[in-house]
RNA sequence: GGGCGUGUAGCUCAGUUGGUUCAGAGCAUCUGGUUUACACCCAGAAGGUCAGGGGUUCGAAUCCCUUCGCGCCCACCA
């Protein structure tokens, strides 16, 4: 059956990946080749392969396979990340299948069950990698809580604590009540909600009076320490320094002014809740208010709540806006749709709260990320256009708070000997001795010291990755550190551009004085046919193991890679792999032409054989070029078009076609020529589809393993004769005109046609006859002052071409298409006319264009001409 | 609210400093084709007022203004 000859992926790349992994092809060790290094972005420990991963690691594997046939020391580095608070909710959600409850369990034994977790899971998304093809470096693996990387981890915290860039504060922090941690602002997502702004009366103290406040947020009136108005507030002035009672609650609150309120926004009056705004915050420190922290940490009411103890924030605001409401003081409600912050993790609208944490200062720290990026660019970002967001979180850059109230994770190296005291060690020990010198207590022991209990931001370890996996952090003169950084290329999406990205930028510099990587190819997401994202919840995201088994690595890793430039979103749809993967069949079938053909000795080389290579080998080179401008733009889609053609177009439908022969035979000098263009065209599309690439590799020539196409070398592009690819295109097109024409008068392809052309006209590529002659089924093309008869006629540029067509002119068609013709060119000439009789023009036009346009009119002149020879044929 | 970006064929997008015959590619579509690499294919064709309007210029998809549509980032008003 044919059907079963057809390229079947599956098992043939798992015999190559076996093979890679076998001759370590993957592997990098220093030597005194250039290096060239990829840190994978690393995915979460607990993460499984999705559409993103598998574009990003594609776009990776692109790169390290090239740089890898180029000769450079490649070095993909590959691992995961510990994902503290993603992580640390599944371990709690497997924990609480079995019956165990977090709070109920110590610190320790949560660990251990979080490692077993990581032990089991961890290692999935990477074995999924393999299934892509990705060429890493898998003696390599790291992940961030290796004892090398944590070690570095606590390093940097003493460090940056030593330089006073660390310290801890009370600010307004978001809190996330499920996971009781608090978030960076990057880990939130604002979404619309639909809620609403209720009114409600707070009566003056001693007067018949009430003001009118508008909350979205009844529950936190608990909270309520004062009121306040704009000073510039006429309707309102009067109240200022008066005081009001909070309602129901029954607290005494006074009356203050502040220009950060708005006069236009609901009532003009503000109520002051400085433990649960960060507005009222700042007026509540600015004004010596009153803090009153009502909520628990998982969002609780607490004793202030008074008989709400002990219930939600949500269901405390139904209940006592409906109590507000009984009691007359809920005035109106209206609908009012605000943004909710939500953690992005757990998905619950986040608590602003007042909170004791650990910050970094990030103001010193950010000058030379700036430079690197905005000024010198030594860090090029792809596409350019994220540099404006990039500048302006720079600028505006805020303290980043790094503790987290979990334990998955690098626990804050601080030991606490006394309430107010501590000291920052690496160990316990370094702790103890410490903590005995600065307090002079020569005494004190282990169990003095309390170690703080909060864990690390997770970014705080990412941002030292590219560092920290060549262990650059505690020995910054190590070998691999010195070779393989800075890296090359960082491939990830935009949504992590402040996370990680720029901070790495910060890191680099503020450690090793350097960029950590040259490149930063930010990807677009990927989403549905409908442009909507791909989530579990939608459902609209495919499964990607299901994908490769389908359609094979290398025509998803295509699929993905034809249709997404840098930083635009890919509209995934399966019809881009099943594209992907016709292309890997395409190749598949062009070898088995190739092998099947019979070499004979004593065959000589027919001429259009010739013709056909001599042009490949020129558009081949002059490709190549075109790839090599695109890659270094950093246009992979765009370089896997230019191959895709340069294989579908070229190589198969007109090398090949030129070449084949009924009875298979082929000469020698033909056959090995043919085998070495598929060669080439085989290296450079290795990066992109490697297993089918390889496999063919070795189906053309028994090849050794040194001899793998993995660690093969890359073709250089030379110079390429721009005459020869000239006369090709002349020769397809006259091979198109008669096909056209077969096509237009339904002239059967087995059918030999004669073809003339007009003397006088030197332009006709005679070289290239008989590949015409082949390849379009005609007599060779044969020079004539005077066409004959009965003739069909076409032009390429303004060579005049016919074949012989008895009894199948339509002479009245045939007018009226020349007519038409006709038509056209004399507009176009009359526009050409005109623009070079404006003086203007020749005037201030460079000389290149002004000749462009004679030459423009000289050839359309010649156009016409041949156009009313041909009309006056046919009224004979 | 502040900032950035974007609108080109049915879809996804190219289109360098304004200047070749510049309006392009891939996919999808239409027409014809199958004993001999591939129907996961071959050959041929059709598709656009470059969002609308105005301006600058000898010349505008490209530069400027404006209207409309869309997207992203930042800050958030209780």
């Amino acid at each position: 059956m044919k059907s079963s000859e057809a390229y079947q992926p599956e098992q043939l790349e798992a015999k190559w990946y076996k093979y890679w992994m076998e001759h370590n092809y993957f592997h990098s060790e220093v030597d005194e080749r250039k290096p060239y290094t990829i840190v994978i972005p690393p995915p979460n420990v607990t993460g499984e392969l999705h559409m993103g991963h598998m574009l990003n690691n594609t776009i990776q594997d692109v790169l390290i396979r090239r740089a890898r046939l180029q000769g450079y020391n490649a070095c993909w580095v590959p691992g995961t990340d510990h994902a503290s608070i993603a992580t640390e909710a599944k371990v709690v959600e497997k924990l609480k299948h079995e019956g165990i409850d977090k709070s109920t369990i110590s610190r320790q034994a949560f660990m251990q069950h979080a490692w077993e977790w990581k032990e089991t899971y961890g290692n999935k998304i990477l074995e999924q990698l393999k299934k892509l093809g990705a060429s890493c470096d898998w003696d390599r693996v790291k992940f961030t809580m290796d004892q090398d990387l944590s070690e570095s981890v606590l390093k940097v915290f003493i460090d940056l604590h030593e330089k006073g860039l660390i310290y801890k504060g009370t600010r307004m922090v978001n809190w996330d009540p499920k996971a009781q941690t608090t978030l960076s602002d990057e880990e939130i997502d604002y979404t619309e909600r639909s809620g609403q702004l209720y009114y409600i009366k707070y009566p003056i103290v001693g007067e018949n009076a009430f003001m009118q406040i508008a909350t979205t947020r009844p529950e936190t009136i608990f909270g309520d320490t004062a009121l306040c108005v704009n000073p510039d507030d006429e309707r309102l002035q009067s109240f200022i320094g008066k005081k009001a009672i909070v309602p129901i609650v029954n607290r005494e609150v006074e009356i203050i002014a502040d220009e950060q309120v708005n006069p236009q926004f609901g009532t003009g009056c503000l109520k002051i809740t400085p433990a649960h705004a960060e507005t009222d915050y700042v007026i509540g420190k600015k004004h010596d208010i009153e803090f009153i922290d009502c909520l628990n940490d998982d969002g609780t009411l607490n004793h202030y709540g008074q008989k709400y103890e002990g219930k939600d924030r949500f269901v405390v605001r139904k209940e006592f806006s409906k109590a507000l409401e009984e009691a007359g003081f809920l005035l109106k409600k209206e609908n009012y749709i605000n943004k909710v912050g939500l953690s992005e993790r757990t998905k619950v609208p986040v608590e602003p709260k007042l909170s004791n944490q650990w910050f970094v200062s990030m103001k010193p720290l950010v000058e030379p990320a700036i430079k690197a990026v905005l000024q010198d660019d030594s860090i090029k970002l792809f596409p350019e256009k994220f540099k404006n967001t990039y500048r302006h979180w720079l600028e505006n850059i805020k303290d980043w708070n790094i503790s987290r109230q979990l334990w998955w994770g690098h626990r804050i190296p601080v030991y606490y000997y006394d309430q107010n005291s501590y000291v920052v060690a690496m160990t316990e020990d370094e702790a103890l001795e410490k903590a005995r010198e600065k307090s002079g207590n020569h005494d004190m022991q282990l169990d003095d010291l309390q170690q703080d209990e909060d864990v690390l931001d997770t970014w705080f370890s990412s941002w030292l990755w590219p560092m920290s996996v060549f262990d650059g952090i505690r020995y910054p003169d190590n070998k691999e550190i010195a070779y393989y950084y800075p890296t090359k290329d960082l491939v990830t999406g935009p949504d992590i551009l402040f996370f990680w990205v720029a901070r790495m930028i910060i890191a680099g510099y503020e450690y090793r004085d350097e960029r950590p990587f040259e490149n930063v190819y930010l990807t677009g997401l990927v989403r549905d046919a409908q442009r909507r994202k791909m989530s579990k919840s939608l459902g609209n995201s495919p499964n990607a193991l299901a994908l490769i088994k389908n359609f094979g690595a290398d025509g998803v890793r295509v699929g993905l890679l034809l249709s997404s430039a840098a930083g635009n979103d890919l509209l995934f749809e399966e019809s881009l792999c099943q594209q992907g993967k016709n292309f890997a069949n395409k190749i598949w079938n062009a070898t088995k032409l190739i092998k099947g053909l019979i070499v004979d000795d004593q065959l000589e080389q027919p001429d259009y054989a010739e013709n056909a290579l001599n042009w490949f080998d020129q558009q081949f080179n002059a490709t190549l070029a075109q790839i090599e401008d695109h890659y270094s733009k950093y246009r992979i889609s765009d370089a896997l078009m230019s191959i895709y053609k340069l294989i579908w177009d070229d190589f198969c439908s007109w090398v090949l076609e030129s070449i084949k022969s009924t009875d298979q035979k082929i000469d020698k000098t033909t056959y090995d020529r043919l085998t070495g263009q598929l060669e080439k065209c085989l290296l450079i599309l290795h990066p992109f589809m490697p297993f089918v690439t390889e496999d063919i590799w070795h189906q053309l020539q028994n090849r050794t393993k040194e001899e793998a196409l993995i660690i093969s070398q890359y073709p250089e592009h030379g110079e390429f004769d721009g005459q020869i690819l000239q006369s090709f295109n002349v020769a397809r097109e006259i091979i198109k005109g008669v096909r056209h024409l077969r096509k237009e008068k339904n002239i059967g392809f087995k059918k030999q046609l004669k073809l003339y052309y007009l003397t006088g006209n030197n332009k006709h590529p005679n070289q290239l006859n008989a590949l015409i002659e082949k390849l379009a089924a005609t007599t060779v093309p044969k020079a004539v002052d005077e066409f004959p008869g009965n003739i069909l006629s076409f032009r390429v540029d303004s060579i005049e071409y016919a074949v012989e067509a008895e009894g199948l002119i339509d002479v009245e068609a045939e007018k009226q298409k020349l007519n038409e013709e006709l038509r056209y060119y004399q507009g176009f000439l009359k526009g050409v006319e005109k623009k070079l009789s404006n003086d203007k023009f020749v005037q201030n036009a460079p000389d290149k264009v002004v000749d462009m346009e004679k030459k423009k009119k000289q050839d359309t002149l010649d156009k016409i001409k041949t156009i009313e020879e041909s009309l006056s044929r046919l009224e004979v």
